[in-house]
DNA sequence: GTCTATAGATCGATAGAC
DNA sequence: GTCTATCGATCTATAGAC
């Protein structure tokens, strides 16, 4: 059954979610090889530069698929707090609740993360950088935008380490609902607090 | 040169490193051997059941290291506030602004999770067990403090992530920081805002 | 208790037929 | 473009000398 022509670009969602499932060294190439129905040939067929050459890919797809759905949104939004209640609702889908891993947070902790330093470093400095200044936009003073974006995009982090350990989703999702608040402008000291 | 003997625990520290390092697929046997000095058949000598072994009595030094510099001191401290204070500095410490890894979150994001699964879930919830407790002793309302413990534990471990990624201790610092001050109880709404 | 030697499997990567 | 066959290296684990 002669397959249809495989396209690279068709590879990458299958080489990202096995990079995921079981990491830089854990994907071996026989396991790349069933996961995609093709044979090793073809694979270094598309990526002459072998594994790291297919995670730099998926690297790069990520970055993109982000800058899409979640920086330029922030950077681009008329209604920036709507942009950011939309950052929170696309990643808690993205991760599926903690049940998916970050690709790029779970190589910053592996012994990859030198490897592929550049392209981790980016994917947090631009998501850190929109979100700060949509948080600016929405109404936060300036000084104090920077630190809440860090608490934020790394409790995400966070929250997918302690959901996936506790494997309770809920718990991610909760966190989330949590960092959402806080990225809500601070009203002045409202009235009555008993 | 007759080394002196020895002993299955001296070992723990050395094997902890490696695999925060190298992670559990890249550590191999010959790299541990290195680390440690010792051969391949001593290291079978004192972990019979090979790589998987040892990784369960690192976890399990962890835990015990964990439980007595954190977890106790947070749930005997007659000064719950000054227990938890003493936790931040602390874990800044043992995590070296984020520069170290932690060994546990790193193993929940690898597929390692599920053969290590039992003690991963420990791990946390123990933490965000003590933890809560000393929140409540310290002043916050009951029904909170489980979501805040959950939030400063996760928060942690995202400030790992983020601070290894960008390559900026001072981040995982700055997190740190800004966590403790949550852990503060909260004064009831104090008097003059602009 | 430590070592070397080595088994047997699997690794990443390549070559070449089709 | 896809495959099979295979290379040499490395892997985990074991055996046995000392």
């Amino acid at each position: 059954m002669a397959r249809a022509i495989a396209q690279r670009n068709d590879l990458l969602p299958v080489l990202a979610e096995t990079f995921r499932e079981h990491g830089y060294e854990g994907a071996s190439l026989s396991l790349i090889a069933t996961a995609t129905g093709l044979g090793k040939g073809s694979l270094y067929h598309f990526f002459p530069g072998g594994k790291a050459a297919m995670v730099e890919a998926v690297l790069a797809e990520i970055e993109t698929w982000f800058e899409a759905h979640v920086f330029a949104p922030l950077r681009q939004a008329d209604d920036p707090a709507a942009a950011i209640a939309a950052m929170f609702t696309t990643v808690t889908d993205y991760f599926r609740s903690g049940r998916r891993v970050c690709l790029v947070g779970a190589l910053s902790l592996s012994d990859a993360r030198d490897r592929f330093g550049q392209a981790l470093r980016r994917y947090f400095a631009l998501w850190v950088e929109a979100l700060t200044g949509a948080l600016t936009r929405v109404g936060h003073p300036p000084e104090t935008t920077t630190a809440l974006a860090e608490d934020i995009v790394g409790g995400i982090q966070g929250a997918v380490v302690l959901a996936r350990a506790l494997d309770r989703p809920e718990t991610f999702e909760r966190i989330l609902e949590c960092l959402r608040a806080r990225s809500l402008p601070q009203r002045q000291a409202a009235g009555a607090a008993p």
